[in-house]
DNA sequence: CGGGTTTGACCTGCGC
DNA sequence: GCGCAGGTCAAACCCG
């Protein structure tokens, strides 16, 4: 593992990230991500959550949830394209799954990852390519607001076998 | 026993 | 208006 390639994907949906300076490690990515877009209004505490799912039989009483709220809030994606044989990758910090669907088009089904803090909303999801199951694709959803539980060095080693690519 | 994972059901938005 | 695709939740199960 940790052989760079040059392959650029392209992903029309997602938001690719320019990195001018890689050497401040994933901690100066993400603020690149957020400096670069100040729209990141990440207002994740206010989003209008849905309580629908269990509808059954069951005697919950199913909140009628306002559609209509502000909705308007366009949380922007950052996908991660790297070549990992697992789909785990870990970058310090804890993520309980919640879910895992299968997308057309896609062999692979695609995991739902939720940050297990309190207050922290950040979600991501892991995506591998049908065309090349070696590459797989991050996105992140949110920022955290939180200090890593592990080490950042840990952090810089896992940069290292991670291969990020800007298409552009 | 607790936290995290699994799986199925259900909801919403979009396209036709 | 219906169907499909994508997304989320919740109860159950599993593992440490």
């Amino acid at each position: 593992m940790g052989n760079p390639a040059h392959h650029a994907y392209n992903s029309t949906d997602l938001r690719q990230f320019q990195s001018s300076k890689s050497s401040n490690g994933f901690l100066g990515l993400m603020s690149e991500m957020g400096a670069s877009n100040n729209m990141i209004t990440n207002n994740f505490s206010s989003q209008g959550k849905s309580v629908g799912g269990s509808g059954t039989s069951a005697p919950t009483v199913r909140l009628g949830m306002k559609k209509g709220d502000q909705k308007k809030i366009r949380k922007p994606r950052y996908a991660f394209q790297t070549r990992s044989q697992v789909d785990i990758l870990d970058d310090g910090y804890r993520w309980r799954k919640y879910g895992q669907k299968a997308v057309k088009n896609n062999k692979f089904p695609r995991s739902y990852y939720r940050c297990t803090h309190q207050g922290c909303n950040v979600k991501k999801q892991v995506q591998r390519l049908t065309k090349d199951e070696g590459v797989v694709v991050t996105t992140y959803e949110g920022m955290h607001s939180h200090p890593i539980e592990k080490s950042t060095d840990n952090f810089e080693h896992i940069l290292s076998q991670m291969q990020i690519y800007t298409s552009f």
